[in-house]
DNA sequence: TGGACTTGCCTGCATATGCAGGTAACATCC
DNA sequence: GGATGTTACCTGCATATGCAGGCAAGTCCA
């Protein structure tokens, strides 16, 4: 692209910047559509998982959304208090708690539902259908092969 | 792909946790091979970019790299704490503070290069240089298209 | 010159992110 | 049953991220 002599092991733009920074934008237009709401893509993300996963626990759900466990239970806390998510010790092992949706939870993620649809409809439209569709399956794809061993 | 009848508006999985999800683990990889010289993958990037940039104001900086103006402010006060970056008015619009690199800077940077290209050649390696090359496109075309009027 | 508007940056707030290290519960071997 | 090791989760630390709002410097116009 640009940068040679200045980037001797340079022979490709930073990957890195570029993933961030896509994330960072598509982050914002679906904070924005998701705003009214009173949620971010993230908590929003956090509640529908759980709700399509049958109150998998914080190791089992970090592991799916490839996300640090901490950092779900973090995520996690504001929706706690909020009332939308308990999370209760398991009957088996009780090391492990096991996150389950409320009533309100549940309202919730059905009304910002919306607004996600909305935003995901503006991120699509915008870099096109089959391109996004390719976009997705590249970044599925690429995660695999990133994943650790 | 799944969860069709949950999902009324969904046609396609979402785009934003994908990208998401891309951007923690790459990020991940990066900060690895970058934390033994002290640097993360963004600070690096701030140092390259003010680098390459001759002395570009916050405002100038946040646009070129597609970040809020506020954080690149957070992100670059650690760097001015360790002595690498320095922010200092601009003569002609006390307004605008400019960037630059210290010679400390400069030199921190050079010696973390070889980690950020050990980072950059894992990640491609892992995508195969074709698939990490159209990735990067697709990412730079993504965001032209994503960008607000 | 002085008021009105604009611009550039910063802080306060809230969440996001991951690593190191700690604690409690479980599993295993003796 | 008790020492040892493993597992699941959490907190402390540091940085990352963006919005709302505030302050200071600059611009424009009467």
């Amino acid at each position: 692209m640009s940068l040679p002599a200045q980037f001797p092991a340079m022979n490709l733009p930073c990957i890195c910047s570029r993933v961030r920074r896509t994330a960072r934008r598509v982050s914002q237009i679906y904070d924005r559509h998701l705003e009214p709401y009173g949620l971010t893509i993230s908590q929003f993300g956090v509640l529908a998982q759980i709700r399509i996963g049958g109150s998998p626990s914080i190791g089992e759900l970090a592991e799916r959304i490839v996300m640090d466990p901490t950092t779900l239970t973090r995520s996690v806390r504001p929706l706690r208090q909020r009332g939308l998510v308990v999370l209760t010790p398991d009957a088996r092992d009780r090391r492990t708690r096991r996150l389950a949706l409320t009533e309100a939870g549940l309202v919730a993620f059905q009304v910002a539902l919306p607004g996600w649809a909305a935003a995901q409809h503006e991120v699509s439209r915008a870099l096109g259908e089959d391109a996004s569709k390719m976009l997705v399956l590249r970044l599925d794809e690429a995660l695999v092969r990133l994943s650790p061993p």
